[in-house]
Order: structure tokens, then C-alpha cells, then sequence
DNA sequence: GTGAAAGCGCTAACAC
DNA sequence: GTGTTAGCGCTTTCAC
């Protein structure tokens, strides 16, 4: 530790260690031979230096590039407001924190590849985790992020998918609403163009079928706001509805202000189940039923298989589980 | 646009373009002279090349760094799991696009300035932004950090605080509980060594000093479980109590819990009122009356003030707006 | 206006 | 084992 003005380099420490930089080299970076006592002694200095290896550097002679960038997909900028971006974000961010790497979010227009050709191209980059991508836009992925790149939701045979199970977490909801002896169940969908929500659809309808009860669907946007009028419209086509699972838990909650508002109980009168088990699903009054979306470990599995660029395989499936409150 | 598969350096645009590399350099970066026709056929050559600069080796030269720490101080790093801070790091994030620099979330122990020392002495740490700062810890910001740090929070003369206007939020709200016929007032306070808890607790103070009311203090945690805990406790201290104003939206919601569960209604009985705003502020039932807290524009301002490192004023403070809702 | 040359701090062959 | 020698890709004096 000396004067903090100009941070001690490499050469520094090999000068006081008395040994080559290549030397220093080898017994900082840990890679290559050294003898204990020399290893002593750089150990020694780069001790009584602070010596911090300069990350910079290292990324330019190595090539690995300093920034992962989170690209969300979506119609406008807008979608980068949604907290699950953020969390998304914080979880990588942290993942980073083992790397020299930081992390960069960036809007990715819904066909747009332009802007994915310019990331392919930066050197920048170390590596791209995509968040909401489709399938047109899986289709555009530059080569040049091969190896580097990941999809937190569908993926492809050169894209490794990291994701929740979706069609298991959306099965345990419906049969535990069918255990409670709910017969006559309605699902609140999302917008048609994202498949993870497909899955969640898909698992509910099947369940139904098999379970020769009716299918009732209504769309939604994943918003709250939206889940509210879908309460209405809901209880207006099918009045003798008993249950209604939300694709997600916003839009969960904005049925049960819906259906309150209607004087309907809940879920005395019809229970309330949705999806991702968000922050403040256990603050609601009631408080609501719904699976577990672990995004934080997912997102730190992507950047992590992202960082380390070694073989991932192409699906990277994280188990939702019930979580049973009040509201279902 | 070659074949995508080794990146144009500024070698090959100079090459291609049939100028130095100097120049090319000087016309790529927007920096020096350079006559009209060898700017054109520079750009041509960008553009035919798909040519993206280097951040890395431009940072390595430049020594600006290429990571934004956002560094969150705490007991322990379970700090980071606030959905406040992941609100912080996406907000950080999206303002590094537009520089060559990451975001990277490290956890600082409540007094250790050990990991600050070393943040300082990393030369790829382009800056930090410190959030939940103590005073203690304030004091031992390691000079090298000087210029190229901010606090979302408090400051002090060296590092420039970026924050909510607490008391005027404070006072806001505490006025619309007295204007809305109010005068038994209860406060719940978050924990003792967060000032800028302390802000809005003063401002509650003065004012019902100021106005001959009784001052009402519980002491929170920030959490919803302490919230709904010290419904009840105030409610023993204090029956007459007719409003509470809670430190944050979390208390606050479980303070409504609380006392819903006494069979108290809110806000016929008891009006309250919480400070941030949070998503679920407005899909509570009854929808919190509470001051706006513009998380987003504050952590990007005090990473682009970190980033841009040109002077900044001491304090930067964010109006907050009183949110009408139903509680309250 | 433009180019040659000297690094930024580090790693990785390749000799010794 | 260890040092020497080249670079990684870019910016920036400093001559011309």
C-alpha cells in the first residue's frame, strides 16, 4: 500500500520482486511455472504494492472483451421499464462481479438484427444474454456470437435456452386448483407473440382436456390493468367460473381488484392462482397463490455460461414450485 | 459488412481508405484534423467494413476504465437482494450504454473500507456509485476514488450526493394528513443508522412541532413484516391514533395489513401514507397514498455524473410528488 | 493535413 | 524455471 496516486502496475511489481514481468505474469495470473521462491517474492510485493492487475489490459492481449450486454427484446424502449428486467440486470451484474466484466442493457428492436450485428462486431463484448427473444429474431443471430451468447426463454440448437419450467410450474397450479375442487377454471393468457407464455397456455389446456373439463380462456398483456378488465369480461361469458389462473402475477392481481370490485370474494367466491411468485404477490391482500419463478438464478446462469464460454447444453430447465397463500 | 468472422480492426479501415492509421483514428474518434476527402473515404470504409471500435484498447490507452461499480453497503450481502437495488443497477446499466462501460453490484461490509482501497486501485474501474453510504464509511473513501465517485444518499464535500428531496416528500405528505382533517399522527421510522430515513423523520417532526401535535415514533426496518408488528404496537401505545405515515411503502403496506387484521378500516378509521411509490403502491387494496421516488433518474444521473467526470455539484436533489391514492 | 513512432499494461510463445 | 521478444488495437505527440 503506497501512495495511492498511481496504482502500481506489473513492472512495478516485478522490479520489486527482483524476477521478470513474465515472471510476475505467470505467479499473478496463476497460469505457468515459478519457483517458490520467486512466487514468494512476488506474492510479497504485489502485497506491499495493492497491486490490482489492470483488467483492461488482460481483456485486450486476451481478447475476451469487458461487457456483457442483457439485449431485451421487445415493441419500444418501454420494455426495459419492466422490473423484471431489472432483475434480470442485478442478477447478472452480480454474476459479473467474479469476472472483469460489466454489464450494458440494451433495447433490441422485435426484428431489428442490425443492432445485434453491430454487438457481434464490438470486441468489446464479451457475450449477450437475450431476454424475450423470439423466434424471428433467433433466426437473425449474427455468427460471430456463437459460443457467446444465451436466451433467457426459447432458445435454439446454436442458443442455449435458459428458463423456468414453465409447463411444470403452470401443471402444479391447476391441479392444486383442481384439488380444491375447482372444476370450472379460466386462464388470463398473455400477448400471443411471446412462446414462454405459450408453454404455460399450452400446460393448462392440456391438463383440462385430459381432465374433460372446459377450456375458458381470455387474453391479457401481462399488465395489471389489463387483468382487471379481464375479470369482467370474464365473469360475463362464463358467470359460473370458480377459479381463474393468471398467466402471471400481475395480471393475477389486477383479476382479484377486478373481481373485488365486483363484490365477488376471493377466493371464497373464485379462487386466484398466477404465475412467478413476484416480490410483492405475499404483501396482497389475499395473499396470492402462485409458482416460483427463480429469475435470479436463471439469469445468473446465462451470464455465467456466457462468461465462461464452454459447452452449454441447449436447455437449462429451473424447476417452479407451488407456493401455496390465500388466494387459491 | 465482410465475413463476420474477424472483426475490422482500424487497420483495415486505414488500409481500405488509403490513409494512415492516424488519421483513420482521428476521423473515426471525431477528434483532430482531417481533410473532407479523407474523412469520406474513411467513413466509406467504416461503413463498408462494419467497423466498431475497440472500446477495450481504447480504454486501455485512454486509462478511463471500463466498469461503473455500483457498490451497496450493508450488514450483510443480503443487501443486494432489495428490489431497490436492482432498480438501481438496471437504471445504471441503461445509462452505460452510451459509454464504453459496464455495471458490475458489489456488497460493502458496513466498515470495511478494505474493498473500497481495492476498487480504488483497479485501473479498470472507470467509477463508483455508492448506495445506503453510511457516514463511517463516507469517511474513509479512499482518495484515488476522488472525481470518480458518487453517493446515492448522503455526501459529503468530496462525494457528491444524489437523492430524493426526503423532506420535502415528508412534508408533502405529512400536510395532506393534517389538510385531510388529521391530527393524531404516528410515524414508523426505518433503522436508526440510515439517514436518509432520518430526513424524512425530521421533516415529521418539525411539522408536528410546528403545528402543537404529538410527535409518535415506532421504529421499522424497512420491511413489511416490521410494518404490520408495529400496527399493532402503536395501536396499544396510542388508540387514538387517526393516521400513520410510514418511512417507505413497505412498512407502510404492512402497517395496512396490520391494522386490517385488528379489524381497523383504512383509511375511514386510521388514513396511511408511505414514501417511495413502489409498483405495487397502486394495486394495493386500498391503492397507497404515498411521495413519488425517482429511483431511475437518480441512480442514472449519479452514474453519468461518475461517468461524464467533470464537476458536479455537492448535492443533486430530486423533487419528490405527493401520490394521492385511497389510503390516505 | 498527414504519417511515423511510441506507448497504454498485460500475456504468451519461444529461446535460454 | 526464467527472461526476451512480440504483439493485442488504439490514441497521441511530434515532425514533415
Amino acid at each position: 500500500m503506497t501512495s495511492a496516486h498511481r496504482p502500481a502496475t506489473l513492472d512495478d511489481v516485478a522490479r520489486l520482486a527482483d524476477v521478470s514481468r513474465s515472471t510476475a505474469s505467470r505467479v499473478v495470473a496463476g497460469t505457468g511455472f515459478a519457483s517458490p521462491a520467486a512466487r514468494d517474492r512476488v506474492l510479497a510485493a504485489v502485497d506491499r504494492l495493492g497491486y490490482v492487475p489492470n483488467a483492461t489490459a488482460r481483456a485486450l492481449v486476451r481478447g475476451g472483451g469487458v461487457r456483457l450486454v442483457v439485449a431485451v427484446s421487445g415493441v419500444t424502449a418501454a420494455v426495459l421499464d419492466d422490473p423484471y428486467v431489472d432483475r434480470v440486470v442485478g442478477a447478472a451484474a452480480r454474476a459479473c462481479a467474479s469476472y472483469p466484466v460489466g454489464v450494458v442493457l440494451h433495447w433490441l428492436p422485435l426484428h431489428g438484427s442490425a443492432t445485434l450485428e453491430r454487438i457481434a462486431r464490438d470486441r468489446g463484448v464479451a457475450g449477450v444474454v437475450l431476454v424475450n427473444a423470439t423466434e424471428p429474431l433467433l433466426d437473425t443471430i449474427p455468427a460471430g456470437l456463437r459460443g457467446r451468447i444465451a436466451s433467457i426463454g426459447i432458445g435454439t440448437p446454436t442458443v442455449p435456452s435458459f428458463d423456468v419450467d414453465n409447463a411444470g410450474g403452470a401443471d402444479q397450479v391447476v391441479r392444486h386448483l383442481y384439488a380444491s375442487g375447482r372444476r370450472r377454471i379460466a386462464m388470463v393468457t398473455g400477448p400471443r407473440w411471446l412462446s414462454c407464455a405459450g408453454r404455460v397456455v399450452g400446460a393448462y389446456q392440456r391438463i383440462m382436456r385430459e381432465s374433460g373439463l372446459p377450456v375458458r380462456l381470455v387474453s391479457g398483456d401481462f399488465t395489471a390493468e389489463r387483468g382487471r378488465a379481464a375479470a369482467g369480461e370474464l365473469l360475463a361469458r362464463w358467470p359460473d367460473t370458480d377459479a381463474v389462473f393468471a398467466v402471471n402475477d400481475l395480471t393475477a392481481l389486477g383479476v382479484i381488484a377486478g373481481l373485488r370490485e365486483t363484490g365477488v370474494r376471493v377466493p371464497g367466491d373464485i379462487a386466484v392462482a398466477g404465475f412467478d411468485d413476484i416480490p410483492h404477490a405475499a404483501l396482497n391482500t389475499p395473499a396470492l397463490t402462485t409458482a416460483s419463478h427463480p429469475v435470479g438464478p436463471i439469469a445468473a446462469a446465462a451470464a455465467t455460461a456466457v462468461l465462461h464460454n464452454r459447452p452449454v447444453p441447449p436447455v437449462t430447465s429451473f424447476p417452479s414450485a407451488l407456493v401455496r397463500r390465500t388466494s387459491a
